[in-house]
DNA sequence: TTGCTCCTCACGTCACGTGAGGTGGC
DNA sequence: TTGCTCCTCACGTCACGTGAGGTGGC
């Protein structure tokens, strides 16, 4: 019923490639049915095809080999179709992700890039109700999704109103080291009791901010972040290990196009350093 | 004018890491302006950003830090924007492959997949107009489209018919090793004078095949591959070192629906092994 | 018998990340 | 002075690929 062939044969069968099916057989990934025990040589079964192309089809969409291993090694099928939607649906968010790069870099070549104007700006301690966690540059987007939809959530069940424009602080090592501690607040008026136990109720302190607009898509920041920068590195002096503090003037809570987004970028200086 | 900042600093500027910064400075990708000779200390300006952003933003799209020190060092910008643009070309049609596949195994998971028919078959030896070159799986797509407008082209200027189904052959290492000679073939009634010097007439022998029809797109062929192959393996015997023959019945040419497609793969046999 | 297939073992690749262990700057 | 930043060097990681050198199967 079930023949067995020589790795090459398996090889081409699966169009896995013989270093790769030797490697899978180390790992223990994808083990031959047998393996003479005087020469070595391997034999897979052909009811091994599907298996072998179940983990060729997940490579190609770069699914690490230590995640194959657990995805068909799992007897209950409903376990393994979550994982493998779980990543398909992050895929479909990298595509995506990698869809905007593109487009982001094509338009840098055509367009001249605008030089920035920075403004300096003392901005006054206020409360806001904010949500805190450790966040990967890649996972940023999403994050702040879901901590403003809490936190307006949290804050219609207190029967609060925003009293001020929502944002977000990041620490620099969100910047420099790809994931960092970051902070989503909504400015609030009053104190109330909220429901939701990871938000708190803080009064963010004064600051002194080299301010610049950024106009369009969160994925052009880079180039804002980077000519405010060199602004301040230049003209004034920054204030050391301060969080950055973004305003989102228009964001996805007001447009459906990332073409309208306005974003304030807040860089802290000290405040002999604001020579302008 | 251009301040200079140390590593910390400016990994913060660029969201590259410090980690980063000095493997970079190490292959002379990206060179700090000074080095403090006593201590080491890197210093880099500020006018450096720029570069340092274009880097990050091609490696966000995988450019291997070869292209990308050819891209960031020609001084011509048409030459620059030629590589970019090929290169964020190629990342689309990745882009688009990764979809497919993605669709492909979604399909996968919800479709059960039906057992394969398989049909032995004599195919006469004939004629064909071909092109052979060695290709890449992942440059398949593309070869064989080029490959077919200049066959048919051919054969306009030549005032021939195709007399058959075109198709193509591949060669045992195509699937082994990734990367093997294809030939691209249209059958043609008679010989005739070809202007094209890369394409040949040539007689493709007689075969015995164990044939499959493959519908639907490209992407799903492993599975009709690892079937056809299973089969054989059980049934049959394979002519060794022999190239596979597609035929499409139903390609690109006929439809712009790839679920529309039907090709015949055909899987050579011996004639003694030939007990269905 | 010939040459093709298969074997192991050691090392290379790519683009960094992870520590260890130590010095310098504000 | 303290602790933060920076340094080098060696090694690890991920998923294989590349050869060397040798044996086995048809």
């Amino acid at each position: 019923m079930t023949a067995t062939v020589a790795i090459g044969e398996f090889a081409r069968l699966t169009h896995l490639s013989v270093k790769t099916l030797r490697f899978y057989h180390e790992i223990a990934l994808l083990e031959p049915v047998s393996v003479d025990a005087a020469t070595g040589y391997r034999r897979y079964g052909t009811n091994q095809i599907e298996r072998a192309q179940l983990i060729r089809r997940l490579r190609a969409l770069e699914m690490p080999l230590s995640e194959i291993q657990t995805v068909v090694s799992t007897t209950d099928p409903a376990v393994r179709d979550d994982a493998l939607r779980a990543h398909l649906t992050s895929m479909e968010t990298r595509l995506h992700d990698t869809g905007a790069a593109i487009a982001s870099l094509r338009a840098l070549l055509t367009e001249p890039t605008a030089p920035i104007r920075v403004q300096y700006r003392v901005e006054p301690a206020f409360p806001a109700l904010t949500l805190t966690a450790r966040v990967a540059h890649a996972d940023i987007s999403g994050w702040c999704g879901d901590a403003f939809e809490r936190i307006y959530v949290a804050l219609a069940d207190a029967d609060l109103l925003p009293a001020g424009v929502a944002g977000a602080t990041y620490s620099t090592e969100f910047f420099a080291d790809d994931v960092g501690e970051v902070t989503a607040y909504v400015p609030v008026a009053g104190d109330a009791a909220i429901t939701d136990a990871d938000l708190r109720i803080v009064e963010l302190p004064v600051r002194i901010y080299a301010v610049a607009l950024h106009d369009g898509p969160f994925e052009d920041f880079d180039r804002t972040y980077g000519a405010l920068g060199a602004h301040v590195a230049e003209h004034a002096s920054a204030l050391p290990d301060e969080p950055i503090r973004e305003r989102y003037l228009i964001g996805p809570d007001q447009s459906h196009n990332p073409a309208d987004y306005r974003t304030e970028v807040c860089w802290p200086i000290t405040a002999k350093g604001a020579n302008s």
